[in-house]
This record gives structure tokens, sequence and C-alpha cells, in this order.
DNA sequence: GTTACATCCGTAGTCAACTACGGAGTCAAG
DNA sequence: CTTGACTCCGTAGTTGACTACGGATGTAAC
């Protein structure tokens, strides 16, 4: 199944994967595409493994890992270093919790101040810039 | 009051405002900190005034405001444009929360698939990967 | 008055993840 | 067999918020 796509180039496999011909050059420079064979100084072919590939490290930046961590889980894509891949993922998932306590307070106070703004009508000082300024 | 630290080497202010002289002299390249008088081809020198207004900016950045932004939020710094002041306030509560949300989709999409590989003993291939190799 | 440190200033480098450019080579259609 | 689109490849630019460098000058202490 899905064998749709077989020797594909760049352009199409770009357009297959849902990125530009430039993201595709620039995984391979930093090793997360194969650079492929080029028969007798012609042109790269790519196939739906590609593809694959490419939507593998969509995904999982979607997920917040960043381009060498997804390396490092490519090299793990045989399915049988589950451990080393959780490890990877608890180390993603601290560091989102991290962001998502920092924005949570964020949230709080800018909340806080804009509905104070909203709420201000007198001439007294802004309390937005005021708690800016105090602090 | 806070009369503490008036004629401060750049060097003093820096420690003072608790950041580096390198950040002091980028902000005023970015118009952030005005650039002080210089008598007769000497030394600068900053006042308190300085201090506080370095501590405005990294509050704000710390409220998830840019420089960009936070340079606007000091020309209102007179505390009588409260609403545009608000305005930017809340440009930055949505952006904030839309982060937010973001995040949040990450920490549960990435706990769920953690918490399987926790699980996971058997020789069936690892949650996480076939997560990332599926989609 | 000399030494040692601070300041001045412009330019360049850092990080991540691309994006853009440009000149050459290759490929498919007509 | 030519035309026009595509590909190759390396290098450079982008964004934001700094950080580093380095030579010249100022300044404070002894």
């Amino acid at each position: 199944m899905e064998n749709a796509q077989e020797n594909l180039t760049i352009g199409a496999f770009a357009k297959a994967a849902g990125v530009n011909v430039e993201t595709i050059r620039f995984y391979q420079l930093k090793g997360l595409l194969p650079q492929p064979e080029r028969p007798y100084g012609s042109i790269r072919r790519y196939s739906g493994a590609d593809v694959a590939r490419v939507r593998f490290v969509k995904v999982a930046q979607h997920l917040g890992f960043s381009l060498d961590e997804i390396g490092q889980l490519l090299k793990l894509d045989d399915g049988i270093h589950c451990s080393e891949a959780a490890e990877l993922g608890a180390l993603r998932l601290a560091d989102v919790r991290a962001r998502l306590a920092d924005l949570k307070r964020m949230e709080t106070a800018l909340s806080k101040l804009v509905s104070e703004c909203d709420a201000h009508h007198g001439n007294a000082s802004c309390p937005l810039i005021a708690a800016l300024r105090c602090c």
C-alpha cells in the first residue's frame, strides 16, 4: 500500500512533504535526511519513505522537539529503544511543563493588569505602566 | 527617597540594573535608553532613573513583551495613555493565551506518550516513535 | 607618572530553523 | 536542438536579544 510516489524529484518530494525545497536540503545538511545517491551526475530521487521521514520530523517538532533531538529520535526509529525515546520525551515534557508554568504566570499577571486598565477611568496613573515601573 | 546612586559609571549602572554593560549599550542603540550626555569627551554617567528604566524593560520582558513593544510602552510612560498601554497588553495577552493553548496540547500528547512508553514492556514497537511515524 | 582597569565605539558573532541568492548543470517537451 | 523549468551547491541573510572582540582613550590609585 501507499506506494503512491517513488522516484520523486526534490520539488515533488518537497510538495508531497509539505515543505520547501530549501528545507529538504537543510535537513540533509543537518543529517535528518540521508544524502541520496546521484547516478552519473544526474538528479537525486526520493521515495515515500523520505516523505514519511519529513513528516516524522514535522510531527515531532509540533510536540516541541528540537531538530537535534529529532535527529536522536530518528536514530531510535527501529522501535526497540523505547526507554531512550521515552527519556527524550520526558525531558521535552519537563520543558513544556516549565514553559507552561511560566506562561500561566504571565497570563495571570497580564490579564489582571489589562482588566485593571479597562476599569480605569479617573486620572490615576495607568495600572499597567505603574506595575512595570514599580517592581 | 531612593536617591541612593547618581553619577554611576556604565559598569556600576549595569551592576545596579542586573545586566551586562553590553546590554546597556545595546539598549541605547535600540532607543530604549537615552544616549547620555558626555561632557568633554569623558565618560557617561547614569542615574537611578536609568536603573529604573532598565528594570521596567526587564519586568515587561518577563510578561512577554518584545523590546519593540517595550519601546512603545516606555513612550507611554507618562501614565496618561492608559488605553494605548492596555491595548498593547491585550495583544500580548492574546499571544500568551495562544501559546498557552499550544503548549497544553503538547503537554497532553507528550505525557500520554511518555506514560505509554513507561507502561510498555513487551516487544511491541515504541509508542512514542510509532506516534511520530504514523501521523 | 605609570600602571592597571574601565569605557568608548563599531563591527561581527551567537542560536535555531530556516529562507534567499546566484551561477552552473540537467531534464523533458516541442 | 532549443527553450524554459527544475536541480545542484555553497554561501549569505533573516529574526530577536543579546554577547564578544579589539584598539583607542579615559580615569583612578599609588
